[in-house]
RNA sequence: GGGCCCGUAGCUCAGUUGGUUAGAGCAGGGGACUCAUAAUCCCUUUGUCGGCGGUUCGAGUCCGUCCGGGCCUACCA
């Protein structure tokens, strides 16, 4: 066997500002199973993550639950750890980048840009929220487009007509965490001048080494093409962070600490087990590999380099970047109780499902993934129930009293062939294309339980002479059983341990699979693993449903002063930044969810297909009753100039013909006309509500002309 | 508008440096067994490999183009 290599693996930091979910458990899976494969293969491996503590949100969240930063994230700290235990994801340790340690790696690797003379100072002028005393990143105001006039924009971009300007130029801004009115501030910042690293940042990232290709692509095609932009590492006060040694009221922005996190976790790992940190991060020898979620590719790709490589730490071996989860196909959301958080997901289901079916979809790119119900209960119960653990449950009691045969006896080269698939497996799980892996373990199980049919191991155990017989079926049967969870512990812990329990013997190195089990005794069947049943999913998504409609009322009661809440980042480890994360305002109205469950979502439908439908503004020229009708009213319609159309609408019970004279409406004006009783309809007018008495017709605001399309 | 990824049986996907009649699992259909968690085993149906054009003796595999899906980013690439 080879030296054993010397690996340092982390994930992505999670932000302290929420609870882990099953999107943020796709990176934890993932990088939990490479690590205990590569434990598994002899290799020297330590497995580091910590909390992201710092930032405004965190400020803001622990503002609204009256507490202080501290307290705050050491208590998100205490269930990031629950629910990552829950789910068998082993850290070597576990930190935070609030830590003594961070701070003195943060000012060491200050002083090294400071010596390359890579800092440089600047004054910024930003929108200032004087009630709270804080300056607002752009996500923090709201106000209206100063090219559209679109109101409710945020301070960035505007998302009627595309226009991206700074938040000191829209109108009307208000503070999204006061409602107040923001005024413009001033204060230095420090930013770091990135563009003179600029050709060594090409040269690794182009490597073809360290990075995936399209995320090479995306580097090259997004940044690297033209001079990089300078990075303004500082905030001003208040802010929750490291204050900057030399620039006091200064804070080092929480993307500068989070990164340093993974150093400042090493060390804790260190001092705890008298290792030297030098040997982890300052040694060619050992390889670094990263683990994170495709939105964080840049601060990983780009400045983390930048970083290592003025600070002279070494490089990452590779940065594995995933895609993002989705349920059924779309992205989680909390209106179909599929955003589930790792909590409730454990109060329903076994978490060794949901790792081995990630481990089934995970193939090493940077594609989303798919959760699908009627899939994962499929594979689960196929796969690890009616394959695997199938072929202990049907043979393990005909040996408990005989245990296994002393020899390994013939068994047609199956166990040898088990054996040899060793490598093309191992190959697959370093990869990071467990898919694969999966696959070819199941191309096992799938050989394996045709033998135990063949051989009739039932028949032969009421045949008392042919107890031996027996015995070798049932030691071969195990034996391959065994050999397949070997090759699965990486992803099933659990399955191990009620495996080790079962034959009495550890399972710990990959070479075991190599060598069959003879000669011992087996203990007594114990039911390994329950079928997936559907109705348990349906559950934990109706629980998921309600917690969020708890919240929403929530949110309503204590609107007064509406908090600004990030704990909807997307599935993806959110490492965070003002300007990454969306700090999406829970709103604080509690409309029902009834309308939608009356009348679901239609399809989807294209862009084209919507400009199929010409929706017009059009004036009510004419309203009459029509004698014999319940229900309709005959309008008659003006698009302007000659251009009138007769439409029969059924909103008799909700408006009175004499209201409706000189009101503009919607109308969908390239319908189809329509042969009624009472004549022809040519269209319809838009309107809302279930019928009768409530019917809404769309309004438009003051200005819009009879004729105007409806874009 | 630009960039990247993807489009193979009903579903999830494999298809190695282009090479013979395109595969697996699941689902579906038929049969067998009864040790096993209504698990297992055997047999079995289905594909204009998104469309078109090109290179080649030969293309799912290379090139071009179009259509469709996803993501990213924007009057910069």
């Amino acid at each position: 066997m080879s030296t054993p290599r010397r690996i340092l693996v982390t994930s992505a930091l999670p932000y302290a500002n929420g609870p882990i979910h099953i999107g943020h458990l796709v990176e934890y899976i993932q990088t939990d199973i490479w690590v205990r494969f590569q434990k598994l293969r002899g290799n020297e491996c330590i497995y580091i993550c910590a909390d992201d503590t710092h930032g405004t949100a965190i400020m803001m969240s622990a503002q609204r639950t009256q507490c202080t930063e501290e307290q705050w994230i050491k208590q998100i700290q205490q269930e990031h750890m629950r629910d990552f235990a829950g789910f068998q994801i082993e850290f070597d340790n576990y930190g935070s980048t609030n830590c003594p340690e961070n701070y003195a790696l943060c000012k060491e690797f200050w002083q090294a840009f400071k010596d390359a003379g890579l800092i440089e100072q600047r004054e910024v002028t930003q929108l200032f929220d004087d009630q709270q005393g804080i300056f607002l990143a752009d996500r923090f105001v709201q106000g209206s487009c100063p090219h559209c006039d679109a109101e409710d924009q945020y301070g960035d971009s505007c998302d009627q007509c595309g226009a991206t300007y700074s938040a000191r130029e829209l109108k009307n801004p208000t503070s999204t965490l006061t409602g107040s009115v923001p005024i413009e501030k001033s204060a230095d910042h420090l930013f770091i001048m990135i563009e003179q690293l600029h050709e060594f940042l090409s040269d690794w990232s182009q490597s073809g080494e360290h990075l995936q290709t399209e995320i090479a692509n995306y580097l090259q095609g997004h940044f690297l093409h033209e001079p990089l932009r300078d990075w303004d590492i500082s905030r001003p006060a208040p802010y929750f962070g490291f204050e900057i040694p030399d620039h006091l009221g200064h804070f080092w922005f929480v993307w500068w600490d989070a990164p340093i996190g993974y150093i400042a976790s090493t060390q804790q790992y260190c001092a705890r087990t008298g290792g030297d940190l030098n040997s982890w991060w300052k040694n060619i020898d050992t390889e670094i590999h990263h683990f994170i979620g495709k939105d964080i590719t840049y601060f990983h790709t780009l400045f983390w380099p930048a970083m290592l490589k003025v600070a002279d730490y070494t490089l990452p071996t590779k940065v594995h970047i995933h895609g993002f989860l989705t349920v059924g196909g779309k992205k989680m959301s909390k209106r179909d109780g599929t955003f589930i958080k790792a909590e409730t997901y454990l109060k329903h289901v076994d978490p060794t499902y949901l790792r081995y079916f990630y481990a089934s979809k995970l193939n090493g790119k940077v594609d989303d993934l798919d959760l699908n119900i009627e899939e994962f209960v499929a594979k689960v119960n196929s796969d690890l129930v009616g394959k695997v653990v199938n072929l202990a449950s049907r043979t393990a009691k005909f040996v408990q009293e005989l245990g296994l045969a002393t020899k390994y006896p013939d068994d047609g080269g199956l166990f040898a062939q088990g054996a040899a698939a060793g490598e093309a497996i191992a190959e697959a799980y370093e990869s990071c294309n467990y898919n694969l892996a999966m696959r070819l373990i199941m191309e096992l199980a799938d050989e394996a339980n045709p033998y135990v049919e063949t051989h009739e191991p039932w028949k032969l155990r009421k045949d008392p002479a042919r107890q031996d017989e027996l015995q070798n079926i049932c030691t071969v049967a195990i034996n391959l059983f065994r050999q397949i969870i070997i090759y699965l512990s990486p992803v099933l812990p659990e399955l191990v341990e009620k495996t080790e329990s079962l034959l009495g013997e550890q399972l710990n190195s990959w070479e075991q699979a190599k060598i069959p089990l003879t000669g011992s005794p087996v203990a007594k069947f114990n039911h390994m693993l329950k079928r997936l049943e559907k109705k348990d999913l349906q559950t934990m998504i109706d629980e998921t449903r309600e917690e969020n409609d708890a919240q929403a009322a929530d949110a309503a009661k204590s609107m007064a002063n509406p908090p600004a809440e990030s704990t909807e980042n997307q599935p993806a480890p959110p490492e965070t930044d003002d300007a990454a994360t969306e700090p999406t305002v829970d709103h604080p109205y509690s409309d029902s969810d009834q309308p939608l469950k009356d009348e679901p979502l239609a399809d989807e439908i294209s862009f084209d297909d919507f400009m199929k439908v010409d929706l017009r503004v059009a004036r009510v020229v004419k309203a009459e009753h029509v004698e014999e009708a319940n229900k309709l009213l005959k309008l008659t319609l003006s698009l302007g100039g000659d251009e009138t159309r007769q439409v029969f609408a059924g909103i008799k019970q909700a408006y009175d013909p004499a209201d409706l004279e000189g009101r503009l409406v919607i109308m969908v004006a390239n319908l189809a006309a329509r042969k009624m009783r009472f004549g022809l309809s040519e269209g319809m007018i838009a309107a809302a509500g279930p019928g009768g008495e409530e019917v809404f017709m769309l309004a438009i605001d003051e200005g819009a002309l009879p004729g105007q399309r409806v874009h």
